[in-house]
DNA sequence: CCGGCGTCTTTTATCGTTATTAGACATTCG
DNA sequence: CGAATGTCTAATAACGATAAAAGACGCCGG
């Protein structure tokens, strides 16, 4: 096999969901705008319609004959990049404490088990490496540095100044800025998700992240936005294998995103700093706690990636 | 070609600094801690150095039989992995100001001006990526986001929040700690080298990089031992581009850092957070007032990098 | 038994190749 | 004549293959 076409799959499937017998679809140039792939993908979805009986297409005219059913979508497992399902795989292995600190991290090997190629996995380990799990010296393996206790301290330390520094940024921005209306909107979700918490309280993470991304926006600064991408990586993934108590996790959570948001209104550098570090120290002693009972239950592990089960 | 025997090539010139006419060679265990390559490699200069008459060696007995000339040595081309030579290529392809900020960036244009495969430059690309000076979307080409102004301001927004950090970890240091003797060498050098400043000005840049990591070391935290890095990277390059004042430049810097040490010394917060701030502040001038004339003379681009100027 | 050596297996660093995708230019249509 | 389409070229994202290098295992001599 050579380069898959999950773009063209994924684009496929978006696509899809545009397709309505009222309104015929919009030129070549504005669906690669809305599907963000080439034109080139676009045609190949376009002529793939048409195969699929869907679509009568010539020049301009792009009439819808049916509806698109169940059965017209690509399965989701074919729309996901290589790099994707190898990030998912190597996750699962570190989260599921099958590895441990120390531990070799065999490129081979890996790509073997993923059912990947060498290259493929080589250019994730480079590429993950940034986030400072793993290490590798020249000529010699990688090395699994560990999600550990020291990493969690090591990581809130910098995230701490980082995102103190980003929030006297925040408050600098004049009124008008449109940083400020996102705030509010996104404060506004927050009481809502508050609300609802019984039910909704899954929604939290997604939410967590673009708040505090939003702050970090303030800072201007490529390598504290970057920054947030490891926090952020990080989780994304510890979320999803570390379920307990997260109800009330999330609570507390976010009222302290609330009183947070407050300092920030209220523009005062000390009250906003205080209500900051606040939120870091349990967000921190969050994380660490998750850490001391590193095997997450079997039926989250089954949800998560089903083939490394067996 | 596969795998290039650069490192092959290093340790057999390296070994050949070795050969003695009234010492033999130690055992191949202790050979391969020295050059810091495997048995098998060992064992292949070994062989080597038979067969260039240089050895008789069996079993445990390596007698020297001549001493090496100039001409056993492989040539320093041959020994660099193809890593560097193209991280060489690319920085001086930036620094020369041949490429402007936004700038697509080609791998297989890359590839082909440097000779090596596609492959190679984009894991360079995919690892150099950390350093924030390119960009790249999922399924499009690399951009330059370009050495500029601001890349360096948010540079030293991070390390001087990183130093500061690193100052205060390193004072809390208990009296007894190796790195105040570390520190106590490096200061003697400083010394020396402001003696002879007018001839060995230019040793400056090496010990610049050892005082700084010194101190960063002192922060036990990887992400801040990371971000040195690319500190490091980027003044490597930026020394070698930039040689206007350079002299003068250098001398003001050791005075700087004497003072820095003194201030750590005395193990008062503000003090050494003072000196550190002044001296990060003229180092990001001289990093500033140097962008402004990207382009270097033709005698140091000559030097760096004679293939790409014909 | 323990450091050192001989041999063998596994893994990494590089390459070249190919389908997919992006992007550029020419052409057509309203 | 500008936006949309048709056509073509070039670049990227994968793959597999191969020589170099690492690492494992067993043997041997003191």
């Amino acid at each position: 096999m050579t380069k898959p076409n999950t773009l063209f799959k994924e684009a496929y499937n978006s696509c899809l969901g545009m397709l309505s017998m009222d309104a015929s679809l919009p030129s070549e140039t504005e669906l690669s705008a809305r599907l963000k792939v080439s034109r080139t993908t676009v045609r190949s979805v376009l002529t793939a319609m048409v195969d699929a009986g869907l679509l009568h297409w010539e020049k301009t005219s792009k009439q819808v004959i049916r509806l698109p059913v169940a059965a017209d979508y690509f399965p989701d497992s074919e729309t996901d990049s290589i790099s994707s399902v190898i990030e998912r795989a190597f996750m699962a292995r570190i989260l599921s404490g099958r590895m441990t600190m120390g531990d070799r991290i065999s490129e081979a090997d890996l790509a073997r088990d993923i059912g990947v190629s060498t290259s493929a996995v080589r250019e994730f380990l480079i590429r993950f490496s940034r986030f400072g799990i793993i290490e590798k010296q020249r000529n010699r393996h990688w090395v699994l540095k560990g999600f550990t206790e020291e990493f969690a301290l090591e990581l809130f330390e910098v995230r701490e100044m980082f995102e103190i520094r980003s929030t006297h940024a925040f408050i600098r921005l004049p009124a008008q800025h449109p940083a400020w209306t996102a705030l509010e909107r996104i404060e506004a979700e927050h009481r809502a998700l508050l609300e609802a918490i019984d039910t909704r309280y899954r929604d939290f993470s997604e939410l967590d992240e673009r708040f505090h991304r939003l702050i970090h926006n303030a800072s201007q600064n490529r390598f504290i936005l970057e920054f947030y991408e490891i926090i952020s990586m990080i989780f994304h993934y510890h979320y999803q294998w570390n379920k307990a108590g997260e109800k009330e996790r999330n609570r507390v959570a976010i009222e302290e995103h609330l009183r947070y948001v407050e300092g920030l209104r209220s523009r005062s550098l000390i009250d906003a700093e205080y209500l900051c570090r606040k939120h870091l120290i349990s967000a921190r002693q969050t994380l660490l706690t998750s850490l001391e009972q590193p095997t997450p239950s079997s039926e989250v592990r089954k949800r998560l990636r089903p083939a490394l089960i067996a």
